[in-house]
DNA sequence: TATAGTAGTTCGTTGATAGGACTAGTTTAG
DNA sequence: CTAAACTAGTCCTATCAACGAACTACTATA
């Protein structure tokens, strides 16, 4: 008889599962050379780039570590710096077209797991799973 | 508009938000030389101590990392080894007083923030919430 | 009892993270 | 219109997390 878990353990190890997967699978598609933390960053670049400081903001990093993580992705070919034309300080990261071949084989996993997922709840409990889930964002998103 | 998020994506943002929480509630309450990590991992040990490669096992790390962060809790003081009377190459990891006390704390957290998920959801989607996540457990956690 | 296996540690490396200080460019107050 | 305040990003440095490989000490087994 084991204790209750929360719910947000719960969350935590579900998410994980799925960020492990999605990970494995890129790899299995020669996307072999970038980290789950490098992903994350990756997925809040804009189509057409988006300032360091703000995808340090999006993924709740600091700005060091953006820069690092850019660093990383820009050796290994998924992203470039561009000036932003509209100020001489900021930079825009912009996905290269690697990357881009990357997102539909990540969204075809994510898109896997979402189908086991609800052939394991039923169709209406994983809809009200997601609703809740989004709501709850509300609340424990800071950057909307 | 934006296009959905993945429900794992999802339960990231909220399980990462409770996580910080957590740890911050710890943190101001004088358990400030704990990290999160080393939290996981002491959440694992049982009343009467574990051994470190099941520490790893549940946390789903390797040993080499157990051992890691077992030295940095044992340095803090918030958990021990001792033989284990059973196998003389095993050690059990048990948690001291300091640890013992800072459970509630967390405990305590915890509860705030379900309260808060609660009262943001409604107690009837709230548990569905719950139920939801639990089956998913199953196809989700390799460890039980 | 020799050998195969297991628990844990040590070594060395990589990645993630951030505080503080800094440079270059922009905005604003006077 | 300039000096001061501010902002974007980087560099330096340090700590934590993570793990493959090799190792020690102990246990189980053939």
């Amino acid at each position: 008889m084991e204790r209750e878990l929360p719910a947000s353990l719960l969350m935590f190890i579900a998410s994980r599962s799925a960020a492990n997967r999605i990970f494995e699978a890129l790899q299995e598609r020669g996307f072999d050379d970038v980290t789950i933390a490098q992903s994350r960053l990756m997925m809040g670049i804009d189509p057409e780039g988006t300032r360091l400081s703000v995808l340090a903001e999006r993924a709740q990093i600091a700005k060091q570590t953006a820069t690092a993580l850019v660093d990383k992705l820009e050796r290994a070919g998924y992203v470039e710096r561009v000036v932003d034309p509209t100020d001489g300080r900021a930079r825009l990261v912009r996905m290269t077209a690697r990357a881009k071949k990357a997102i539909p084989h990540a969204r075809a996993e994510e898109e896997r797991i979402e189908q086991e997922w609800r052939a394991h709840l039923g169709a209406e409990r994983m809809q009200q799973l997601r609703d809740a889930l989004t709501e709850l964002r509300m609340i424990t998103d800071p950057y909307q």
